[in-house]
DNA sequence: AGTGCTACGTTTAGATCTAAACATAGTGAA
DNA sequence: TTCACTATGTTTAGATCTAAACGTAGCACT
């Protein structure tokens, strides 16, 4: 996969310049590397978690419970809100999580059709056995960057997502 | 979708610091936001392309045979070599753009059993109808950035990348 | 009380990916 | 020439997502 080195984000503008010059380009070494990069720790993550015997949506999910301290409960609504999924997609895997008994689901009793999801006890061991491998893993994927690097992309990545993000929701 | 400002990542870190002290979280910050990045830049083209009638995948495959220059002609291996996705994905987005007349398949004359993809007229049409839109919204979402911002970011993307590659493939 | 609407969660159909299996052209060695 | 292997592309089964439809509890208004 990561054998050959890809083709730079700077010659793809590049060619597109040659192709149709005037197209812009401004933003392909910007957003081209930050898939690739999404990508390449999105397929590290899954070989990670092939070993401790979880996939990476039931992860999310578990980590999810598990940050937000005891009782380890959240509506599917809190959930939905805290992910990068849809409602759809976090009703279905809470329903393979607990078909796994790695969660479990509770009438809530705030109002409407609330449904709360709870941690349970294996579910806690299992994120407890996998999260430390998985963060630790990645922390050693970034650990090349130099102090101040690192604090200058992290500001830069925050500015550009509030500021993505601005642009697509003004109100 | 972006109505709610999400979860900073620094919380995330620093949730899991109070939950699990000395769990390893100097990544969250920056894979997250990568993540996230990545994710509301793939809606927004996907927004973009449903209005050029396109879907992301047909963009892919005819933007690498575009700017490949003429005559728009590259082996389903050297696709694969270009593209995010492994050589089966790409045997499907071939097919569903040749079954849409965008693209042609051929016998390769090189040896083995090398199949040339190339653009035909219809195709190279819609992806000159459709690029400017594409690139040209990216370009705002990204036009935020000071230049010497962008600079930055460009080169820390690109240090990151090379970095995590060499981690994934020391040989 | 009755009705229309909203909020919430689930289900469904379909899209697209991946890993692995499959098929076979072509190569290299004995 | 034969056989084993490699390179290339395709197919397949399954996973997981999305958008939209669906189901219905609960709310607000008349």
């Amino acid at each position: 996969m990561a054998s050959e080195p890809p083709y730079p984000a700077a010659r793809i503008a590049a060619a597109w310049q040659r192709e149709r010059p005037g197209t812009p380009t401004e933003s392909i070494e910007i957003v081209t590397p930050i898939w690739r990069l999404a990508k390449l720790f999105t397929d590290d993550r899954n070989r990670v978690l092939r070993e401790a015997g979880i996939d990476a949506a039931t992860l999310d999910l578990l980590s999810v419970l598990r940050r937000s301290g005891p009782p380890y409960t959240l509506s599917t609504r809190e959930l939905a809100e805290l992910t990068l999924v849809t409602a759809g997609a976090i009703s279905q895997r809470v329903a393979r999580a607990e078909n796994e008994g790695l969660a479990r689901r509770t009438p809530g009793t705030t109002g409407r059709r609330t449904v709360l999801v709870t941690l349970t006890a294996e579910g806690h061991a299992l994120i407890e056995r996998s999260v430390d491998a998985v963060l630790g893993r990645e922390a050693e994927l970034v650990s090349s960057l130099a102090p101040e690097e690192r604090t200058a992309l992290v500001d830069l990545l925050e500015k550009l997502t509030v500021d993505v993000r601005r642009q697509l929701d003004p109100g």
